[in-house]
DNA sequence: ACTTTTGCACTGACCAGTCAGTTCAAAAAA
DNA sequence: TTTTTTGAACTGACTGGTCAGTGCAAAAGT
């Protein structure tokens, strides 16, 4: 074979395709859909014939499930480094959520167009992916759902919270608050933005500041 | 302008048939998306014949687009009421809100594949609808945005929150919340879920209950 | 009368996936 | 060293199929 030879970890030339085909067809899919985006258009922009497409992966379908998983691995090992960076630290679980949610704006920083074709695709029924993206979207949750138990175990936050659910809704307060930062206000800085949602999750949105 | 059997001029057929094709257009693209679904399944699935679609809508993109502005239609009014009926019965702005992520949660509860549709759909660019998009969209924030400038004027709401950010991540949480409930737990009553979204936007998830 | 719907044949553009052929760097042979 | 061979990686023209939108005469509804 061949392989070896390549010093540094993983970089084959192949390796060096699949990260490009990636790139190009994230931020396609991101602003035209998966149906809509041409495998001719993701090869172009890849600079890559679009036989390499079809060398590298089984199918479009394919191409895109492993971007999904690949994209939603990065989060979810971003989110449990925030989490367990806060408890290696002595913070409470508020801290920990709180680091979790600036993890998370960080990712969606700096990968806009993958959190863009998430959202839009992860509530979608009858797909090809859908198993895989159920997979994938439980892992990240789980991390969140981790925090809030452990919250409760320590009473620090209240046994009547509902823990799936408030972490969904926790999950989706960062999406769409940091999806419309990116689409309609860019300018803004991301500790901006964080500080807004740490008010809203502490509770300080009533009473006067 | 629907329904009543007046003899009024205006054709009521042809209102019955544009409603039909609503309603299977709406089922299939949350399914499957804009792009992956055809003409002849929305005529086929509305009982209709392909021409009659094209008699009433001038291509797929403006029966789409249509749908959109009519669906978000729905539940600006719809949220609009619920902050009006609060206000009406003297209750505060938190209430108000409160009133709001229920009508939200009504809504969705009410028509999953429009909810379903329009987050897909909503940050997307390069796309024909993208502008139709932003308008009503910003016309549903809005009454979520003018509740909480109206909390902040009162002295209410602390004066350092920032309200366009909040509102968007206040339905970003109902939102979120929502469609995960209705593909995830289907089971769950909407009080449950409200109650739990309550307890977020007020703060006492800290603390014990 | 006139509006609306039907059914169906047709077109032209577009697209996922294929495949025979090319490239080239490294391994084997000379 | 120099030459030859190997094969993984890549290429792009081509195929078979799909689909938005058209055209129109007849039927159904009001």
């Amino acid at each position: 074979m061949e392989s070896s030879s390549a010093p540094s970890g993983g970089s084959t030339r192949r390796e060096a395709t699949r990260q490009k085909l990636y790139e190009a067809a994230v931020t396609l899919i991101a602003e035209q859909g998966f149906s809509a985006t041409t495998v001719d258009e993701i090869a172009e922009r890849a600079g890559v014939a679009k036989g390499t497409v079809y060398y590298n992966f089984a199918s479009k379908s394919v191409l895109f499930e492993e971007l999904l998983r690949h994209g939603v691995g990065l989060l979810t090992a971003s989110l449990r480094e925030a989490a367990e960076q806060t408890a290696r630290d002595g913070g409470s679980k508020v801290d920990a959520l709180d680091a979790m949610i600036r993890a998370g704006l960080v990712f969606i920083d700096r990968y806009p167009s993958f959190t863009q074709l998430y959202v839009a695709e992860l509530w979608r029924t009858n797909r090809a992916w859908q198993s895989t993206l159920m997979v994938v979207r439980q892992q990240a949750v789980a991390v969140v759902e981790g925090v809030l138990r452990e919250g409760v175990d320590k009473g620090e936050f209240s046994e009547e919270i509902d823990v799936p659910l408030t972490a969904a809704a926790l999950v989706g307060m960062v999406l769409v608050a940091a999806l419309d930062w990116k689409s309609f206000q860019p300018e803004r800085s991301l500790d901006d933005v964080h500080a807004a949602l740490s008010r809203l999750l502490q509770g300080r949105v009533s009473g006067r500041g």
